[in-house]
RNA sequence: GCGGAUAUAGCUCAGUGGUUAGAGCGCCUCGCUGUGGCCGAGGAGGUCGUGGGUUCAAUUCCCAUUAUCCGCCCCA
């Protein structure tokens, strides 16, 4: 019979995986200190269906972005709706804060969340059809102030992890106005190129000049080398608000860079827009991206909501953590509780009443003789060993072994609990 | 969506047109009848990714297919 696999593009993660970035413990920690981190900062969590209105993203991402043109995992359900496994988090965001009226105005709301997301594109390493996000939503505050606390909360949770060697890419692309202005500006600076495009790429070129920015064609980059950055054209509060943003980040001591050629891949981002990125995973570089969205939720049929967000790709800091070896070990067991088999409903007992006192605590289920319970006791990483046969048993007492040492003494049934607590200081 | 490489034990990988396909690590048992790690001995585990073709004979050669990896694209 032919053995089922994970999807392509996809991968399992459990205990003990070859990668050490698919172990499971390695996404516990990495949810559990982003979770620590956010509420730091008072973020709240959020979470919202996995799938949506297809529109929820078409409107949302906007459709000149290849994400929501090609990459979307969209179906029909039994009722005939569109629908579509979300292939980023903000948009289903945004349709739940505008549904339950969560911002209103005036109001400030900081959001949190750990989801996976789907992107129907063709897999490599850290790049999957099923990855998954973590992020914060900022919403209600046009301060150059909300953008700062964003990016500083983004690399401070890098700092969290310990991951070294990132570089924060900064770029403001304003409002409408000035980039119609730009758009004409990169359309003609590029007009040789696309005419020689295919008739779909020049049309989605076209349609967002912006992204010729970012394109590492050498020949397009050539013509586009002495091109103005686009904060040139930025209108006067636009430049004023980023050079603030600017000076917030240098006041918290977070480094950045200037890119003029970052553009972000999602429609919807004005002023503000940034990148983490790392050399660490080849082609895939990019680590993290965010921005601000000021008229995304007038476009998702909400009240004007100031707002920025940013999402970090979960896999992609696991990989670099690995590379730099810096993903920990799986948690060990404190104790392994051994027994013969005349004490066995002793030794099941005993190693309840163990975690009923907070250790981590296993035996073994199959009455295994005693060597190979000490080899899984070995195997489990425990620091001490129980031990209630039937010697121990008859005086009242359990063996207490320090597996790393081979230190063994006898210790009164009762005594037990204190007696690991001291040995594992 | 385009180009290239790869697919053999749970993991990392050797190998061959010809009887029973190997190693290291891991796993199990024993040496040690109540003591793990180190050492030694033994053992389990493979339809050689899948389907088709060439051949007396295919894990090996050819084609297709699927998956993985790398680059492009896109992005997290």
């Amino acid at each position: 019979m032919e053995k089922f696999q994970a999807p392509r593009g996809t991968f399992d993660v459990y205990p003990n995986a070859a990668e050490p970035w698919q172990r499971s413990h390695s996404w516990v920690e990495i949810e559990a200190e982003f979770r620590k981190h956010v509420a730091l900062y008072g973020y709240g969590d959020i979470r919202t269906p996995i799938f949506e209105e297809t529109e929820v993203f078409t409107r949302s991402a906007g459709d000149t972005s290849e994400v929501v043109t090609k990459q979307m995992y969209t179906f029909k359900d039994k009722g005939d709706r569109e629908m579509t496994l979300r292939p980023e988090g903000t948009a289903g965001y945004v349709r739940a804060v505008i549904d339950h009226n969560l911002c209103p105005p005036g109001s400030t709301v900081r959001l949190a969340y750990f989801t996976p997301i789907f992107r129907y594109e063709r897999p490599q390493k850290f790049r999957y059809r099923q990855a998954h996000q973590l992020g914060v939503e900022l919403l209600g505050s046009t301060s150059p102030a909300a953008d700062a606390e964003v990016i500083e909360l983004t690399v401070r949770f890098y700092e969290r992890l310990g991951l070294k060697g990132i570089t924060v890419l900064l770029n403001s692309i304003g409002r409408d106005e000035c980039r119609a202005a730009y758009r004409d500006v990169i359309l003609k600076k590029a007009e040789s190129y696309l005419k020689d495009q295919e008739a779909e790429d020049r049309a989605r070129m076209e349609r967002n000049p912006l992204r010729l920015l970012d394109s590492k064609d050498p020949a397009l980059q050539q013509l586009l080398s002495d091109i103005p950055p686009i904060t040139n054209y930025l209108e006067e509060t636009g430049k004023q608000q980023f050079e603030e943003v600017q000076a917030l980040l240098s006041a918290a001591g977070v480094a950045f860079t200037l890119a003029p050629q970052i553009v972000r891949g999602l429609d919807y981002y004005t002023d503000t827009v940034f990148e983490v990125q790392s050399n660490q995973l080849g082609a895939q570089a990019s680590l993290c991206g965010g921005g601000r969205y000021d008229d995304l939720f007038k476009r998702m049929g909400g009240q004007q909501t100031p707002a920025v967000g940013m999402a970090l790709g979960v896999e992609r800091a696991l990989g670099v953590l690995q590379e730099q070896e810096l993903l920990s070990e799986a948690p060990k067991l404190d104790l392994f509780v051994v027994y013969t088999e005349a004490t066995k409903a002793a030794a099941f007992l005993l190693t309840r009443a163990m975690r009923a006192e907070g250790f981590a605590c296993q035996t073994d289920l199959d009455s295994r003789s005693l060597r190979a319970q000490f080899r899984l006791a070995d195997k489990s990483g425990a620091r001490l060993a129980l031990i209630l046969g039937e010697d121990e048993a008859a005086k009242g007492v359990v063996k207490l072994r320090d597996l790393a040492s081979g230190d063994e003494k006898d210790v009164a049934r009762e005594a037990v609990g204190d007696a690991v607590r001291q040995s594992l200081k």
